[in-house]
DNA sequence: CTGTAAATAGTAATCGTTACTACTTACAGT
DNA sequence: ACTGTAAGTAGTAACGATTACTATTTACAG
């Protein structure tokens, strides 16, 4: 992977963003410092980042992607109704946490990611 | 929520389903027993099964929504390199289950559902 | 420098999902 | 049972997030 201004934009302004911005989002933001720059490139950089590992995709409730910048281990607490994303980074303590912050767990999901026995054996 | 023989059979398919299939699947499978069912309609009955608690959306690498019509509590394992998402029914014992399944785990997420604290009181 | 392959800007195309419309159906009240 | 009506449906058009394409620019190895 080349070095290019434009990833570099991208992953900056993730690696500052707290909220979990969609490519249009990083689109607008990066747009300020790099106004020429083209939507198709914010997603293949997001694309490439991802692939390097450099940032993740968060799940959430609108058909968007969204993006994190922040690789810190953290758990997220997902709003059926405003769909806000809040980051929770006292992993041990996550019952306690949702009671002081006042928010009401319904369930939880949990998702393993790696490869799969037949993945490892056809390479 | 009135009765309907088409949101039946998409509750029905979905329940016999151990995959974890998208609308375009779910629709297909459909009409082998109602060949004039419209996809709209199993779009629109997938969303009232979900936002009723009878069914889930589960996270994918691809950009379509997948549904899981098996509401038991469990994890899931999701490969990078296929997309295959594998149910894991024994939470507790999560490390010796990959192990005797032979995937290799990179990184896990969780995430907590719920409505949050403005929400709550805004109501 | 210079050749080259990767990266980019701008635009067109793709395709999963939603919206819309005329028609049908479930079902509560008579 | 009838009937009004509002929810549900089939079929099709529209939407919009993402991807593909193309001519041009740029990073960087030799």
């Amino acid at each position: 992977m080349r070095s290019s201004k434009q990833r570099d934009e991208v992953l900056r302004v993730l690696r500052c963003s707290c909220d979990h911005p969609t490519a249009d989002m990083i689109y607008e933001r990066v747009k300020v410092k790099m106004p020429n720059i083209s939507l198709g490139t914010v997603y293949r950089n997001l694309g490439q980042l991802h692939d390097e590992g450099l940032i993740t995709i968060v799940e959430s409730s609108d058909k968007k992607v969204h993006y994190e910048g922040n690789l810190e281990d953290h758990i997220h607490f997902l709003c059926k109704k405003c769909d806000v994303i809040t980051d929770i980074f006292h992993k041990n303590e996550v019952p306690k946490v949702f009671d002081s912050l006042g928010h009401m767990v319904e369930s939880q999901k949990t998702v393993y990611y790696g490869i799969c026995k037949d993945c490892r054996n056809n390479i």
